[in-house]
DNA sequence: CCCGCGCTACGAAGATCTTCGTTGACGCTA
DNA sequence: TAGCGTCAACGAAGATCTTCGTAGCGCGGG
């Protein structure tokens, strides 16, 4: 075996992010789905979409179907698991490495409702109870 | 009035905000200072730490007393408010602006100790009661 | 069969980030 | 006062990000 890819998936940029979004959002879209998708949002044109999806697919962030004409991307990572690599990251550079201090900052900026409240509180109690970890 | 800045203190970048921390830790501070504080994690060289914050002069990140000859220099921002920035951007970019999204996913992800979940809890506590925030 | 349209690929340009070598100024000390 | 060490300033180089213009290809309609 040497297969094993080192490479971690870079950190997505901001474009690049746009652009995940998107495609978590819809699926495995085309760069025109994509490129409909933004230009709603952002005046960013045609050929600067496809560009950086295909250096996303470069980069790993993307994965990409040749088979039809108009080539269908997927991102590779999950949502979950970007938002978990850029949370970490933002916890370990701004942070010193506390959750606790990102959330209790990230509450008391902007404030959730009461139901996502009551979800956070659950899982305070689950973290709490099975402490084992 | 035509004084005030419209310009809103640009998004530190990464080896912007490792400087950050070693002023908001070690307070207003040397070049000297910092760099050394760096070079122990990192393997930063004198002059760049130098050029990096001389432009983070020019963006408006830290502020420098130019009285001694070793010119000292302090966060502009501080500590808090800079994460506030950098998370609010990221819940925005990443999380489609839900706070209760980020915070589950980092409390589920990085566990925090007893004593800080307790803290959280007890903002949640404040935040449901003074609902008015 | 040929044209035009949509799509990918390529390359380049400008902006920003990061790094550092070099230079010149300052002040202490022998 | 001459020399040495420390410091800020400058400029340049390389990397990465972002944006497009342009070219080339393949398919379907006429």
């Amino acid at each position: 075996m040497a297969e094993k890819k080192a490479t971690p998936t870079p950190r997505p940029t901001d474009a690049e992010l746009a652009i995940l979004n998107v495609l978590w959002q819809r699926g495995p879209s085309t760069v025109r789905d994509v490129y409909e998708a933004l230009s709603a949002s952002q005046g960013t044109g045609y050929t600067t979409v496809l560009k950086l999806m295909q250096i996303m697919t470069e980069k790993g962030l993307v994965v990409r179907d040749e088979s039809q004409r108009a080539h269908v991307y997927t991102a590779k990572q999950s949502e979950r698991r970007t938002q978990r690599q850029l949370l970490g990251d933002l916890m370990d550079r701004a942070f010193g490495g506390s959750s606790a201090k990102l959330v209790l900052n990230a509450l008391s900026d902007h404030p959730a409702s009461a139901q996502e409240l009551r979800n956070i509180r659950a899982l305070l109690d689950q973290l709490e109870k099975g402490d084992a970890r």
